[in-house]
This record gives C-alpha cells, structure tokens and sequence, in this order.
DNA sequence: CCGGAATACTTGAGAGTTCAACTGTGTTCT
DNA sequence: AGAACACAGTTGAACTCTCAAGTATTCCGG
C-alpha cells in the first residue's frame, strides 16, 4: 500500500453526486415498494426472479445467485415471505441438502398488484430524467463496473422489472 | 393511474445492469470500512461531513439534510459515535433545542486511518474501471436524477472523499 | 467403502434502518 | 399573556442485514 491516489476534485464531485443520487433512488425504491406492497425492494426482486423462473421455482443457491445475495440473508428473506404464503419451500426429491423456493399463486397475486406501481417509480427516478443516450452510456457504464465487481457474472435477463 | 408504461428491452437491462452494479458497489464499500475501520459506510459519511464543516461541527439537522438522512436514522447513528468517543453531542447555547455534533480527535484519527483505503476501493471499484469521459458521463446523469430525487438540492461539495 | 472435504442451507446474535410516537423548545398570532 | 403551531431531536419496537457457527447431506480420493 503506497501513497494513496487520492481523488482529484472531478472525481470527489463525480462520486459525490453519485453517491447521493444512489442513495436517493434506492430509498425512494424502497418507501414506495413497502407503503404499496409491504415489501422491501430486495423481497421484491426475488419474487421478480422467481416469477420468471421455469415453474415459478428456484434452489435457494439459483436464487442466491441471481439476486447477488448471501445465502443467510436470502434464508431469511425467503422464511419471511413464506411466513406471508408468497413463496413455498420444499426439498428436491433426490437430494435432501437442496431447498426450492416456488413463488405461490398469492406471491404473484402481490407481485401483479406491485409491478405498475414500481415501474412508475422506476420511470420518476432514471427513465424520465434522463435521455435515451444517456441511458445507453449508463449501461455501458455499469457494465464496466460489474465488471471489477462481478469477474464471470452474466449479463442480468430481460422480462418483467 | 392509467396503463402502465412498462419498460421496454433495453430498459429493462439498463435497470437491471445498473441495480446490480449499484448494489455490489454498495456492499463492497460497506465491507471494506466496517472491516478496516468498524465503521458502516454511512457512519464514515457523517464522519467526513463533521470533518469538513468549520470547528468539525454541525447541528444534527444541518448533518442530517447533508446526508439526506432522516432525523432518526443519524440520531441513532451519532448516539453509537459517541459511545465509540468519535464525536461529542451538546446543546447549543441560547437554543435548548439543537444539539450540535462535534467531531473528536479521536475521529478525526479513525478518518485519517480510514480514508486510504477507502479511497483506494473506491478507485478499484469505480474509477479504475471506467473512463475519464465515462466519469463525466456518469456526473452528468447523477446530476440529472438529482433533479427529480433531490429538487432543490446544492451539488454536493468538494474536499476530502 | 470410509473419512475428510465440499455443498446447501439454517440459525442466532448483534447492528443498522425505519416508522410512528413522544418530549421539550421556540414562534406566532390574537 | 396564552393557545396553537412549528421545530429539533430522541426513543422504542419491528424489521432487515451481516457475520460467524452450526447442521445435514453428498461427493471424492485412497
């Protein structure tokens, strides 16, 4: 560890400013999922990942895996949404380790009710402050950063926010 | 509230792209300060502030719009700063009602132990990983969902990260 | 085929965050 | 002056996340 490359002032500003407006969005993301639906907006995302599963199921690792999750907080999560009947889990017959998490006709009941109201949101936030372009370099930028941060992750699916 | 606008493909992975790296960039930071200092990234932030204003001390509701962080949330966070000794709370006087925040010597060194490596991962995690132009990029976007998440925001500040 | 490593979670405790309610102080209006 | 209101912070409970351990299976090398 040498001397510290400290941020020029460009980039304290960039990081700043970037910093606060992430901060923001993902409050703003989160109030308004819990006061319309109850949920937190990472519950929010595994019933998402769920819904777009092959029979709406998933092994708590798969899950784990897309949400970038560690497997406690995704035990956890998941007890609490099969406390509310979102999400069923039960063993795979033939491997007794492994735990699969179905989303319940209830979890996409609440998933249907939550999507318009979240994807507005999505739209107030980024879609609608920022031009197309914008939004272009804004993935290529996030790109390059998962890169440094996920080395082998592929790239997230389409479907359904 | 009419039909929902749906995002489209390429929205879609924008979004997705960029929560993911968002939140990977958020735990990485996160991980490395509490293991390096003990403290959460958001604590470090109200470390940084108080070290910046004049006399490293500010009103908890001054503190708190520069953290855009609700009056609970740093009231808990400054009560835990001060069992650490890291800051001192008292009244101001001639207004019983506001508390003003020091930052103590002893924070201020926790700071000056934290900042290098902080920064460091900061570069790793973002400005190693994408270009000056991509920064600038990045500013002007931040900037922009600033307009509808923070109206009436300043831009954020200069000095030390 | 047996013992050790790896896999797939779960659990519990400790922190941090949120929300709603509450306390104590200034301000204002009449 | 007095009542109503606004302001500044605090508190407690419920919840979520993290981290370290622990449990139960399955896999694998000798």
């Amino acid at each position: 560890m040498a001397d510290t490359r400290w941020l020029d002032e460009d980039e304290q500003r960039t990081w700043r400013t970037f910093l606060r407006a992430v901060h923001l969005l993902d409050s703003a993301l989160d109030r308004q999922l819990r006061r319309d639906s109850g949920l937190p907006h990472a519950y929010y995302q595994a019933l998402v990942a769920l819904s777009e599963a092959p029979e709406r199921a998933l092994t708590m690792t798969e899950l784990a895996g897309l949400l970038r999750s560690s497997p406690s907080r995704l035990s956890h999560a998941v007890a609490r949404l099969e406390e509310d009947g979102l999400v069923r889990r039960f063993k795979r017959p033939g491997d007794r380790r492994t735990t699969i998490v179905s989303l319940t006709p209830e979890g996409m009941e609440v998933l249907r009710e939550a999507a318009p109201g979240h994807v507005e949101e999505v739209r107030r936030v980024l879609f609608d402050t920022i031009s197309r372009e914008q939004a272009d370099r804004l993935r290529e930028i996030s790109e390059a950063m998962l890169g440094a941060l996920d080395p082998g992750g592929e790239a997230p699916g389409r479907p359904a926010s």
